[in-house]
DNA sequence: GACACAGATGGCACTCAGTGCAGGCCGAAC
DNA sequence: GTTCGGCCTGCACTGAGTGCCATCTGTGTC
């Protein structure tokens, strides 16, 4: 739990994973052995798993850290406009992938065919789902549906990430993965914002009607207005 | 490829059934080895991976036909309302898993505990999410962000399920869950169904933001006025 | 009844992932 | 130098999953 600043970067944990994809792109995953990767290493075997508690780790390297800061992320947000916080943490994710463009599309290629690695992947994706659902869970707590709306915001976000990035993905990562993930984001906080009338793209709204019943509380009208505000 | 009617129902496989459950409730899923569950089942070991192609198989012994069902029920449907009827598909699952509450309610003791399990339900999940993807994305191939709108419903969709299940697999399958997964469903369907504000049932709106552009025509206005204060 | 045949089953040996344990190497502290 | 603690290695073991072949059983045929 050393919280450091910059991990000392073990040189080992590099090179398993420089050795193990080179195999796995040479032969194929399940055509590899863990003797294989450590052979090819020049280490022990018993050392690949004090760095990967499985072989199916080794072709994730960085969601680990990945996830710790995300959920930093969240926790450090302040409480106003939950869904757009968690619209920014699922771009830190986008960046992890952005940043290694031929990592990820091979390990796109890899998962893609091992259904293994892609059980492995789901419950990656799923972890950063509960951070979202925890985090929005504890916003909304108050509100009529709060974990229903919390659990589906989540996937929804998730859906949107990870069709912008697969569709990145298939690019051979050239295209502009941010923009197409702002483009997702927009559509789902467009479905989800304010309780009020989701505006469709076309027609854009010129005309909306507030009505404020006595007695309503005041920061009810004040979230209103602020939620209606901010749609575009 | 058979497609019978009704399988002719194999009573090795529910004898291997029953006994796996009752030496996972007994010892834990981990502590449970394959040979234990052959051995109180009479059976030989080899005969377990002829049903289960692994271990975790046969602890959702059902989905595979459950899934089959709903993919036959996605594809013999007709085209309009497709969000709809991705509803009325998931409605299937539901009922799989409410048709044997105390069986579903001792698995699902079983997948919040063992990590193994949990990644499996999460592939199991991942594909009823993929069919229904599939299908939208099919009847929503012309719309402007077509496989977008496919991914986001589909998660949206799965979310309200699990979210409707998880409650009710909580209760120990006392409430009722089908009431929970309409809730949820209007709740998904309200989000994405058409361009125009759907109102939600509950929670009567006591506080809406009128907003009116500079040259709005006066009758958009007056429109919107009304529309607003007739909701209820 | 003898025979052939196909499908279901059981037994055996094997690979490989993952774990526990004991021992060795090495740099730091004393 | 010595001791200590962390990192690495080798070894043996469990258990999941697979391939191969023998066996059994029911069925149809002569």
């Amino acid at each position: 739990m050393s919280t450091e600043p910059a991990a000392p970067k073990p040189p080992m944990r590099d090179a398993l994973v420089a050795a193990a994809f080179q195999l796995f792109l040479e032969r194929g995953y399940e055509q590899t052995t863990v003797d294989d990767i450590v052979a090819l290493a020049g280490v022990g075997r018993r050392s690949f798993f004090r760095y990967f508690p499985s072989k199916e780790d080794v072709v994730f390297p960085d969601h680990e850290r990945c996830l710790a800061d995300m959920t930093a992320f969240l926790a450090e947000s302040s409480d106003d406009e939950p869904v757009r916080r968690v619209c920014d943490a699922v771009r830190i994710v986008l960046r992890m992938y952005t940043e290694n463009p031929t990592f990820s599309v091979q390990r796109y290629r890899l998962t893609k065919q091992v259904p293994g690695l892609r059980a492995y992947e789901l419950s990656v994706v799923w972890r950063y789902e509960r951070a979202f659902a925890d985090y929005l869970r504890d916003r909304l707590a108050g509100r009529p549906d709060g974990t229903l709306r919390a659990d589906v915001v989540a996937a929804a976000v998730a859906a949107a990430h990870n069709n912008a990035l697969r569709s990145w993905l298939r690019s051979d990562g050239e295209g502009d993965a941010s923009a197409a993930l702002d483009h997702a984001l927009g559509y789902v906080q467009q479905a989800f914002a304010g309780p009020r009338a989701p505006h469709g793209e076309e027609e854009p709204e010129d005309v909306v009607v507030i009505v404020s019943r006595r007695g309503a509380p005041m920061w009810r009208v004040v979230r209103e207005i602020e939620s209606t505000l901010e749609q575009d």
